[in-house]
DNA sequence: AGCACA
């Protein structure tokens, strides 16, 4: 069958990675992109020889994780499709989370007694039944402070930080229907232009991404650029 | 291909 035999969990293993992107852009890349399928708690990505090209993405939900697996398999990151499965074992944040964090020194027999769970554990109060929830939905509370430009087939980005690329901002903006490209200028850090084919369509992916928190401090401005 | 927490 396929690679459906590992039971779920709230991170996922991804692989097939393009290995020449540095581990910081990559980290922070997959975390724009998964973004939109739930909160993220952890990215784990190492260049070292036996680690390199794959990664973990922690979601808080094991819904996000799903969605993540079935909808953003083979997805071309890169250059390269993603191959996506649930992880194998548990994270290390959760684990903390969870009181089962061991020291890696500890770790050659998992043997557990199988001890009583409480009822109660803390944090599966809110659980969210956001099955077929479309993508690039971002969730940031924040009113929207529409600049007073004037609408335009070309997006202006601001607020990145200065080691976003123009690659990243493609994977992000690429989802949406009518993308033409991207562009950043050397001179002036932290912003883009992004293109689309019509205004309705360049409207659309500014609603979706408004807000979008590229890291977990920075959050994208999106405005009309002027003519 | 490769399942860790530099």
């Amino acid at each position: 069958m396929l690679t459906t035999d590992i039971p779920p969990n709230q991170t996922i293993y991804v692989k097939n990675l393009n290995e020449k992107v540095k581990k910081e852009e990559l980290k922070r890349s997959l975390y724009a992109l998964f973004s939109q399928y739930g909160r993220i708690l952890d990215v784990v990505a190492l260049k070292t020889a036996k680690l390199r090209g794959q990664a973990w993405v922690v979601f808080s939900e094991v819904t996000a994780a799903s969605n993540a697996v079935r909808q953003m398999q083979n997805f071309p990151f890169y250059d390269k499709p993603m191959r996506i499965q649930y992880a194998k074992g548990k994270s290390d944040c959760i684990a903390k989370a969870d009181n089962t964090f061991v020291p890696k020194d500890k770790r050659r027999k998992q043997e557990e007694k199988t001890e009583k769970k409480r009822d109660t554990p803390q944090a599966t109060n809110g659980v969210r039944t956001d099955t077929g929830t479309p993508a690039a939905f971002n969730r940031n509370g924040r009113p929207n402070t529409q600049e007073t430009t004037a609408p335009n087939n070309i997006l202006f980005v601001q607020n990145l930080t200065h080691d976003t690329t123009e690659d990243m901002l493609q994977l992000l903006f690429k989802q949406f229907p009518g993308f033409k490209e991207v562009r950043m200028i050397d001179a002036k850090p932290g912003i883009a232009f992004v293109e689309f084919d019509d205004d309705n369509q360049s409207s659309t992916a500014m609603q979706s991404l408004q807000g979008f928190k590229i890291t977990p401090q920075n959050s994208m401005s999106i405005s009309y650029a002027k003519k």
